[in-house]
DNA sequence: GTTCGTGCAAACGGTTTGCAACAAT
DNA sequence: ATTGTTGCAAACCGTTTGCACGAAC
């Protein structure tokens, strides 16, 4: 996996082998895996890695913006490798979260909004799947 | 508060002290308050109120539907009495959170989701306050 | 006297932190 | 040698739970 060393070294993030592994599982994922999920998944493929190696590193992809961090679900946080603006739909029955795209939900930004400097814009739906 | 008691009675909700004392805070609070600074308002007034009540009963009031709980933040969840729909505004400093009225934020219900039942939608903006 | 509500303390689950060992330069 | 990274265990924090006491009909 040359380009997640790649990807790392563009975000000033020294490619060690767990911080590999972590990003070679966590920036492919579509499945919003919370930080336990991640440690269980590289795991099976570097089982020396620590639990608290995976937080960390975690936190350290978001802080670096490799990652991006969701509070949606109680509990526990989520992470999205997807960094470009989109929305998310939680499913009621699974708990699972879908990306949807930007334009399946027209939001008027509200620049009228008096005494706000609007950074970023997050749209939830929540319900469940049809058949 | 006698108000505050009807509005137990008709969720069938039993007004003990406790939970009048609960209520009659977070029921007219706006600034969505975590359930530890529940407790910390309501032992103010009631010292022996316990935080395992304040617990318990914020969550039976969610489920008895006086009061919304809202996943906004990490760490810890929030409450809203406000049960009209409306949107939430996250302070990046501060952590604060201010309700935004329903009509500041157009959103256009996408109803050409093709596999999605929407239940329900929840816009966050977070940013900071200008001056 | 049975039912419901409460307080306490312990348990719990997700996450962070202190620290000593270990690479790597 | 110095710096950065890891693993382990313990700590932490928000929240839930078990249980015995107490209040109310």
């Amino acid at each position: 996996m040359t380009d997640v060393r790649a990807a790392l070294r563009a975000h000033d993030i020294n490619p060690s082998a767990q911080r590999v592994a972590i990003a070679g599982y966590v920036l492919g994922v579509t499945s919003h895996p919370s930080a336990d999920e991640v440690w269980t998944e590289v795991k099976a493929r570097l089982p020396s890695v620590s639990r608290a190696t995976v937080y960390n590193t975690l936190n350290l992809f978001v802080e670096r913006g490799l990652l991006r961090q969701l509070v949606i679900r109680g509990g526990s946080v989520v992470f999205d490798p997807n960094l470009e603006p989109h929305h998310h739909f939680v499913d009621d029955e699974t708990g699972e979260i879908h990306d949807l795209p930007w334009d399946a939900v027209a939001v008027q930004a509200a620049d009228d909004l008096e005494g706000y400097d609007v950074r970023e814009m997050q749209v939830v739906l929540r319900g469940t799947r049809r058949a």
